[in-house]
DNA sequence: CCGGAATATTAGCCAGGCTAACTTAGTTGT
DNA sequence: ACAACTAAGTTAGCCTGGCTAATATTCCGG
């Protein structure tokens, strides 16, 4: 029983229902909804073109389609096109999509910090050490 | 820099994107969704309220009407009423939604089982020690 | 230059949130 | 005793965010 994967698995479904559970609270009322804010993070690097950003969110082309719809109307992100090659779309920030992708993230950080800052630094390392472990769950 | 809240909290921000990420895929295909297995779990000890399911999932009420109108039609849970106040109604587990809520228990553990087996001892170990504190996030 | 592959979009469906408005039933105060 | 308030649920209508199927366009290979 002291190194059960089963009985760990359970734990972990617990704790990741609570997690969820916070995210939906911690991204609530925000300006920009938490997948365009995933969105818009894809694109800081400069321009995309559609398919690798419906790729990156693990979405259907469909589904980026209406959300840089959206973002399009929004103002925080503009359309272009590849000269190579006529079918291609892309898509890069705003100045406005850039301010507002900063804002965003600076609220997110912000609020994150402020939880960890409740912790003891003891727990503050055995979450970080944790980390690295959660990145590879699902890579396999 | 070896224990900043701030630095911190963008890994963990970072990594709690991937988990999502990850459960979306894990739960896509199953015969209930991720909110319905959750409503499920909700009623395994006894009857309920609406209004006690619908602050355990932070939902607001109408929200939890329709998603025990989709279980209840799907003949998984069945509403009753209180004897004592005629203004509550009661959810409660059917045969069906018993059954139907260990199968997709039995896989989802199964599924995260799997995952978890593909690390080493010590990830397992380290993951495991830090459960407690992401439990404890958002509590604050 | 024609047929198939690739890139996007449109249309139409569903789940799952929300608020506002409504009904019904209990509770309270005079 | 009853009017007014409060509590519990539901209904209606809206939004986001997924999906598939069907459609345009454009590119490329023979």
């Amino acid at each position: 029983m002291r190194d059960d994967p089963t009985h760990l698995a359970e734990q972990v479904s617990t704790v990741l229902r609570h997690l969820v559970l916070l995210l939906r609270r911690t991204v609530a009322g925000q300006p920009v909804t938490s997948q365009q804010y995933g969105v818009l993070g894809s694109l800081e690097g400069g321009p995309r073109r559609m398919t690798e950003l419906a790729e990156e969110h693990a979405v259907q082309l469909p589904t980026m389609t209406v959300q840089i719809n959206r973002l399009e109307d929004a103002g925080l992100v503009a359309r272009g096109s590849d000269p190579a090659d006529a079918r291609v779309r892309t898509v890069e920030l705003t100045a406005e999509g850039r301010d507002r992708l900063r804002a965003v993230r600076q609220a997110r950080i912000a609020h994150l910090t402020r939880e960890l800052e409740a912790l003891t630094e003891d727990e503050r390392a055995t979450l970080a050490a944790a980390l690295p472990v959660l990145a590879k769950l699902g890579r396999s």
